[in-house]
DNA sequence: GAGCGGGACGCACTTACCTCA
DNA sequence: GCTGAGGTAAGTGCGTCCCGC
């Protein structure tokens, strides 16, 4: 997202942090995305899919454990690295996610929405993606923020994860981004406003010194204002129409940082 | 062309689970 | 083993956009 500048060039030029914009991204990005329309599916049904009875095929728990015994014996040698690693910490939805990746994915086609619960509407568990799952979504975040429905079907499948879930991987992940990026925004704030606050002080200390100066000696005031310029390091105030003259000067204390870098030579003093 | 309903999607907020000190 | 904090996957509600009628 856009290019931030240093501290420096935000509180010396004007403030330019672009906050939201990251939003404003989002949304470009995410319109082409509509173009592809999926199949869809009534809204309703999406909704309370979870709370309807559902008629399985699939073996029962006990059934279930002596397979998944029998298969692990047979298939880990030949198990995908990323299906073999990443795991829920609940066998009953470890099952869901190793006995139906296939029929998953043709349901995710229908509804990418539709929740993760098992359909015994036991409690959700907790997935952890692997290391491996996560550099790779990591990889495509960088690539894109959004993702179009082809993306997010090959990336599941390239991840063994359902569609559902690498959608709600990007939703976290943009969320976790904007909130970052939120912070340093803060912090940009933060010192840009220190920053601020000091230049005032210091601007309304340069005031009352100068205003106690118009006070002390009114004589060098009634020259124009433009053409005076001060030295900082020699601290003299000399008048721009005869710069060099050591008549015109005059010495001013006691650190009065009153300098126009445009008009400001160095040969003045 | 305007209005409306519905679907898809993103975001904000929240919950629930897991890990770790 | 217990506990609280932090991280994060997932659920929910809402707003917006687009499309078909």
């Amino acid at each position: 997202m856009m290019g931030y500048g240093t501290t420096d060039d935000l509180c010396n030029t004007g403030l330019d942090l672009e906050l939201g914009s990251f939003h404003a991204e989002q949304k470009n990005c995410s319109q082409p995305d509509r173009l592809f329309q999926p199949i869809k599916k009534n809204k309703l049904a999406l909704k309370y899919d979870h709370m309807l009875p559902s008629l399985t095929l699939g073996p029962s728990e006990e059934v279930y454990r002596s397979i998944r015994k029998k298969i692990d014996a047979d298939l880990q040698p030949q198990a995908s690295s990323l299906s073999a690693v990443s795991s829920f910490s609940n066998s009953s939805i470890k099952k869901e996610r190793e006995f139906g990746v296939g029929e998953e994915v043709d349901v995710e086609r229908v509804s990418s929405r539709v929740s993760d619960e098992d359909e015994e509407g036991s409690p959700r568990k907790k997935l952890r993606l692997t290391k491996e799952q996560s550099v790779i979504l990591e990889d495509n975040f960088k690539d894109h923020s959004t993702l179009n429905p082809k993306q997010k079907q090959a990336l599941a499948e390239q991840l063994n994860l359902r569609p559902r879930q690498v959608e709600v991987w990007f939703q976290n992940r943009r969320a976790r981004s904007k909130l970052k990026q939120t912070e340093v925004d803060c912090e940009l704030l933060k010192k840009c406003c220190e920053t601020l606050t000091s230049e005032n002080k210091r601007l309304q200390k340069e005031l009352q010194e100068l205003k106690s100066l118009k006070l002390a000696s009114p004589v060098y005031m009634q020259l124009p204002a433009a053409t005076l310029t001060m030295c900082p390091s020699c601290e003299r105030i000399c008048s721009g129409s005869d710069q060099g003259s050591s008549t015109s000067t005059f010495t001013v204390g006691p650190k009065p940082n009153f300098y126009n870098p445009s008009t400001h030579s160095s040969a003045a003093c």
